[in-house]
RNA sequence: GGGCAGUUAGCUCAGCGGUAGAGCGGCUCGUUUACACCGAGUUGGUCGGGGGUUCGAUUCCCUCACUGCCCA
């Protein structure tokens, strides 16, 4: 083995590590290797956007997956976890599209044509497409990148196609005109998941309507959306609002456009129990072609739908001269500045409400009323069982119910969208005759169900295969929502509709994470199709992860630039102290608020950990010998039965999937436990004579690194790797085992009660060394309180009061960095105003030569002794209460009785040393 | 409007019925042969307010306030 450098370097470490990885086929799953003895483990990546780069919550989240991946392959388990890209539609044509505008090349992508575009896009993915993976690389995910995946490679988009002819054919997909999210900016549909509603301070504009049948009578109409005015098909009052039950049937004037006759111009009162009493003026404007609510009235009341808007969300004709061609959002105030000239205007009041917005373009959407395609979901009633019985299981549990509401207020999913980066839908239209004729122009069989009458007549087929007659069948342009494709990936990505071998061994898979965000658009819709098309459900746990938000709770976002770069991070700190910090700091069900002070902890605990291993290899001597339990002190126990416990705690919470606390329960274990106490105590023995002793030292040191190592393996992949190797604890194990890499390496089973035994480790050694530890405690602070600097040799005396062996003498002299420890019986009387401690082992002084600061050690003892009684009043007054003795279980009460006679003993012998001082 | 989280030391959080904890920060001392990306010591809190249950509440229940998120 050769020498560890001075210093840890992660850039040179990562790279040569992550490339045996990769040559030694580390991270592939394999089918058949699966046995009763090696089960199979297996996670599906949430498919990242093809361009996108990778964000701190993408570190998040793949850090848990390759802790989760790595941990079940030294657990023995075959392992698949598989990784992709997602080609998300909206995004990435939006993302293409703004730049091909930015530099001048198009107006709009119409000025390209659809083939164009495409080649465009397709341009664009193979340049940037990828980064993430490489970067993913770099973090060090144990993906089996042998089976990359694309949601739009041939085979994966044969399985969109494929389930959407299925459910057409089955009757849940439909075509519609209906009210949707309309982005005028993208010019396509939405679904109602990818509008995210804002709250707006814009203003609610009061304007009086005359009343046809009563010349000269006014309603008051107040609206937040005067430029729909041209649109109103009727007004609607409550008929239960006693202000304007006799006014139901009678007809208001329209005051815009202004040019139509009067006729044109007659609007319906309507009653209506939807509209609400309280709002504005109680009378409502009823325009059902752009608003959703509106449109149901209108289908309630059969009022006919006039829409006066543009796809881009410009004013059409029907909106009348003043507006035609304006954007809504100039019409508005042109249709204000309209009213106010007619007279009609009474008032406007700022008003705050809610506005929907598109998720991916950023702009206020408008309900729109269009042809679109809806699926009516599968599978639901088996979906929102399989959580409900905790078949599967989402953590933290609070999820499944957020999910439950959602399968229970289930609305159609429109599923087209007026783009063209993604999915087509594979359906024609045929323009020539009847459904014989159809049948007949089709030219190949096709099961009846394939060709349907839609809702508006249309002759429409629907399947896998093109039709050839392209002047009478056309295709349909409308491509998929995204999350069509996505929500296949569990099966998609393994083959189906074959019957693979990976999808019998790896189908179910065990564990999904993902953020909360998309429980919805993906999670939801995962379950129900993994029902659907393999009658199970797609994986067995759910971990939602948190958010990550900068340190004062803001979201992370481009335009505030508090988004950190991680591959920054990563150059900065290495990957293993990035994946390390955030895991730290990231508890179950939390949000995640991200410091670099995280990272910065990350690297130090890296640092640390190098630099013990270093020491380790300084001393020398055989490596991993076999411990002789004759020669454990009670240090070495102490050590032995701390590992056992990290070990039962990171492997139980590691069960659990409480990240956090298993990175925290190391850091405690390895930097307080082992180096600050062990490590220095075993220098004791080290530095000794006894070659026995040192020899066996070294193999409990040993023993540790290389438990601790491994439990370590799964956060910080990178450097255990090295280390195991630089210490030669690969030798001797097959390379199934840990002998190629610690990846194989066994999981740290807890020692049992056989190795306990064994090497006699009881309870007592515990308390023994952590008595031990009290008294150095004590002496430091002694050393403190007078001012000694820690690096100053002096003499400590301690008054027995239970037999100290040279060992614990030699360990307790080394940690106070002592000149002397001496031993003196209970009869001894220190020089008048020697510093004084109480330990579990007696009295501890601290000699001083020279001048003796009488005052300073009285002042010293008698805050020690207020302390003491504060502690004293609080046991007695609790055992002074009468109820609290009868009440309280027997136990308690000793215990409270045990704590009182202990302050009791404690509070006389410093009254008795303080005493002495005069 | 409905729902879900959260409110504990300056900051980030753990504890979830029986003596208030960690890390970071602050302060003091220290280059003692693994580590100054370090060591030692130390300073920080009527556990959001108010009620209730209990012998006992930071912990359980109710209520209010504030913060954040989700769904209307």
């Amino acid at each position: 083995m050769s020498e560890l450098p001075k210093t840890y370097e992660p850039q040179a470490i990562e790279e040569k590590w992550y490339a045996q990885w990769l040559s030694n086929h580390s991270f592939e799953g394999r089918p058949e290797r699966v046995s009763a003895n090696r089960p199979a483990y297996s996670i599906v990546i949430p498919p990242p956007n093809v361009t996108g780069v990778l964000t701190l919550g993408h570190v998040l989240n793949n850090t848990i997956q390759d802790i989760l991946a790595r941990r079940a392959r030294m657990l023995g388990k075959e392992v698949l976890w598989l990784p992709g890209t997602d080609h998300a539609g909206i995004a990435t044509q939006t993302v293409v599209e703004r730049t091909l505008k930015k530099s001048g090349a198009i107006r709009h992508r119409d000025d390209l044509g659809r083939e164009k575009f495409l080649e465009k896009v397709w341009e664009w993915k193979d340049k940037h497409g990828g980064i993430i993976i490489q970067q993913l690389k770099k973090l060090g995910a144990s993906c089996d990148w042998s089976r990359e995946r694309f949601t739009m490679d041939p085979e994966y988009s044969e399985c969109v196609q494929r389930v959407f002819v299925d459910l057409f054919q089955k009757g849940a997909i439909y075509r519609g005109k209906r009210m949707v999210n309309w982005c005028p900016v993208s010019r396509t549909a939405l679904s109602d998941e990818e509008v995210v509603m804002k709250p707006q301070s814009g203003a609610l504009y009061h304007f009086r309507v005359e009343i046809a049948e009563r010349p000269g009578q006014f309603l008051t109409i107040a609206t937040t959306r005067p430029e729909t005015i041209p649109g109103d098909t009727a007004v609607a009052v409550n008929p239960n609002d006693p202000r304007y039950t006799d006014l139901i049937g009678l007809h208001v004037l329209r005051p815009l456009p202004a040019e139509q006759p009067r006729e044109q111009r007659l609007l319906p009162i309507l009653g209506d129990t939807h509209v609400e009493f309280g709002f504005g003026t109680g009378v409502l404007k009823v325009t059902p072609a752009h608003d959703k609510a509106d449109f149901e009235i209108g289908i309630r009341h059969s009022l006919p739908v006039v829409d006066i808007m543009n796809p881009d969300g410009t004013m059409n004709a029907l909106a009348g001269s003043d507006l035609q061609g304006k954007d809504r959002f100039d019409a508005r105030s042109i249709a204000v500045q309209k009213l106010t000239e007619l007279g009609l205007l009474e008032k406007e009041e700022p008003h705050q409400n809610n506005v929907g917005f598109s998720e991916r373009a950023d702009v206020p959407i408008e309900p729109r009323l269009s042809q679109q395609w809806f699926l009516k979901y599968p599978s639901v009633e088996a979906s929102r069982e399989v959580v409900r019985s905790g078949q599967m299981r989402f953590f933290p549990d609070r999820w499944s119910r957020v999910y439950e509401h959602w399968m229970n207020n289930l609305q159609d999913w429109c599923i087209s969208r007026q783009l063209w980066w993604g999915h087509r839908i594979p359906v024609w239209y045929f323009h020539g005759g009847d459904h014989a004729a159809a049948c007949q122009s089709l030219g190949f069989e096709v099961p009846s169900e394939a060709i349907r009458q839609l809702e508006d007549g249309t002759l429409a087929y629907c399947g896998l295969r093109v039709p050839s007659d392209t002047t009478h069948w056309e295709q349909d342009g409308d491509v998929l929502d995204t999350w069509f494709s996505s929500w296949l990936w569990p099966f998609a990505t393994m083959g189906w509709p074959e019957k693979t071998q990976t999808l019998q061994t790896f189908y179910p898979t065990t564990d999904l994470v993902t953020g909360p965000d998309i429980i919805f658009f993906w999670v939801a819709r995962m379950i129900m199709a993994g029902f659907e098309y393999l009658g199970e459900l797609p994986f067995r746990n759910v971990y939602f992860t948190g958010i990550i938000r900068d340190k004062q709770g803001r979201k992370m976002s481009k335009s505030l630039g508090n988004s950190p770069d991680p591959l920054d991070l990563i150059a900065k700190f290495g990957a293993d102290a990035l994946r390390f910090g955030v895991m730290r700091s990231a508890p179950l069900g939390q949000d995640v608020l991200f410091d670099e002070k995280n990272v910065e902890l990350g690297r130090n605990f890296c640092t640390k950990l190098w630099n013990a291993c270093r020491f380790r290899q300084m001393q020398g001597g055989e490596v991993e010998a076999e411990i002789q339990s004759a020669f454990l002190s009670t240090e070495d126990k102490w050590i032995l039965l701390r590992l056992d416990h990290a070990i039962s705690d990171v492997s139980c919470a590691l069960d659990e999937y409480r990240f956090s606390d298993a990175a925290q329960s190391l850091y405690r274990f390895f930097w307080s436990e082992y180096c600050d106490w062990y490590v220095e105590a075993s220098k004791a023995a080290l530095n000794g004579a006894d070659a026995a002793r040192r020899e066996n030292t070294l193999a409990v040191i040993d023993f540790v690194l290389a438990h601790a190592l491994r439990l370590f393996h799964p956060f910080m992949p990178f450097i255990t790797e090295e280390l195991w190797h630089g210490l030669g604890y690969q030798q001797d194990l097959p390379p199934e085992q840990g002998g190629e890499s610690i990846m194989r390496a066994p999981w740290p089973k807890p020692l049992g009660a056989d190795f306990h035994a064994h090497y006699g480790l009881l309870p007592e050694d515990e308390a023994r060394a952590n008595s031990k530890f009290e008294v150095v405690l004590a002496g430091r602070g002694l050393r403190r309180d007078f001012n000694i600097p820690s690096n100053k040799k002096v003499s400590f005396v301690i008054q027995s009061t239970s037999p100290l062996s040279e060992d614990d003498r030699n360990v307790i002299q080394l940690l106070l960095n002592a000149e002397a420890l001496q031993i003196e019986p209970l009869s001894w009387i220190p020089p008048r105003g020697t510093p004084t401690a109480l330990t579990p082992f007696g009295q501890l002084h601290l000699p001083l030569e020279g001048l003796v600061d009488m005052d300073a050690e009285r002042d010293r003892l008698g805050k020690e002794i207020t302390k003491i009684e504060q502690e004293l009043l609080k046991v007695r007054a609790k055992l002074a209460n009468e109820t609290f003795v009868s009440g309280a279980p027997a136990n308690v009460v000793a215990e409270h009785r045990q704590r009182e006679t202990d302050w009791q003993s404690k509070l006389t012998e410093l009254q008795r040393i303080q005493s002495a001082l005069s």
